[in-house]
DNA sequence: GAGTAACATGACCGGGTGGTCATGTTTGGT
DNA sequence: ACCAAACATGACCACCCGGTCATGTTACTC
């Protein structure tokens, strides 16, 4: 939709090396300094082109972050929903599995994380409501009906709106992820030393608790 | 302890309204900014000082935030401690509380609040780790005893370790604030446009299926 | 009221920023 | 071989930053 004004067909027709480097060395200077304080002058030095360049790919500095944010939304889409047929599972058994879709990316794209929780805090970046809207319409259009579903079929209390369980189970994603992303908001689960074994027991007992509550029965 | 290195005494001595004027324009210009973007020439002319003055009373950017921040920490302190005394109430009337005194100190101190915010995906604040950790540290020594006792007192269930349950109630106590803070942030909840009574009600459901669980009973 | 110490001021500095543009180089069609 | 169009280059621009410092102003002591 925006991808005809945001980059120019030179970009698009570049070499698929080039490509990857400009678009690399960007990601990367955003992720590490958040969209203000990413410097251009860094990303063509990383990346081994002229300034003059990135300008003829890209109308501008934020027509680049915003490519680059598109890039994102489309990578969360497909970790998400490219995780096999679900539709058989039980509820906890699909949040999960989201769960482990988190987790993965995280291992895959840490750059594009770690530059979307920069986003979350930075006042600043143009279209930002609109850029944060984007990732939260998924969220409640997957978790939604997924909500309902189980619902119906009594997989879960019918006294707790859907809004509240996508709120629960989004706040424990993000925490989740944030702690493993970056180590320093870990609230002492340490997460980031863990192994995939011990992450996987750690997300059974947050389940675990979500589906049987604190008070032991 | 870091008193009389970060502040000198001339902004100690100053009048109570100056030193009032000059802290809250550099809050409030961190609170917007972050650190690095946070602008020392705006912080001066909001406050209506000169830019010599402000090098007279802290030693440089620096100081000036550490000892702005070091304000947040005592606010917070205060704010969750001095809720009265708590000590009889049931495990999960006392989460209830601080859930509250977030909430209030939120509309107490809204620029001290997104200044943490701020801090917390900034990646080259000046000694943030440190300033992070402590904040944390008060987070566990909190909830850890409360935790313990609950579950001697047969409060909460015993298969769940201490830190799992520390981890969820931060991740859902800070999602709640970040919604109730920045209406951007709020997966859905809307906390923004409710009211107390609502957000009250909204609270008791998050606890009431971090108690009983999602699954009906 | 003179002298002095504390405090206030803003022009100035080196450096980094996003963005521009005249110039040079490569490419491909004929 | 030639030429035009597409692409690459980096010096350059105006602007803003954190930080400095010579100079001015105030306040207090005797």
């Amino acid at each position: 939709m925006f991808g005809q004004i945001m980059v120019s067909k030179t970009f698009i027709n570049l070499a698929e090396d080039k490509k990857k480097a400009v678009l690399q060395s960007a990601v990367r200077e955003f992720a590490r300094l958040g969209y203000q304080k990413a410097s251009l002058n860094t990303i063509v030095r990383d990346a081994s082109i002229s300034k003059g360049s990135l300008y003829q790919y890209f109308q501008n500095k934020e027509a680049l972050f915003h490519y680059i944010f598109e890039q994102f939304v489309f990578l969360v889409k497909r970790s998400v929903q490219g995780g096999g047929d679900v539709s058989s599972l039980h509820f906890f058994s699909k949040v999960r599995q989201v769960f482990w879709a988190g987790i993965h990316f995280v291992d895959y794209y840490p750059e594009y994380f770690q530059m979307y929780l920069k986003v979350l805090f930075e006042a600043d970046v143009p279209g930002r409501e609109n850029l944060l809207a984007r990732v939260h319409l998924f969220s409640s259009e997957y978790f939604g009906p997924l909500c309902d579903e189980a619902r119906e079929k009594g997989e879960i209390r019918d006294d707790i709106p859907a809004e509240t369980v996508i709120f629960m189970i989004d706040a424990l994603i993000s925490s989740l992820l944030q702690g493993y992303a970056l180590s320093y908001l870990d609230s002492g689960l340490e997460l980031k030393r863990m192994d995939k074994k011990d992450i996987s027991s750690q997300v059974d007992k947050v389940l675990l608790v979500l589906e049987k509550g604190l008070v032991k029965t």
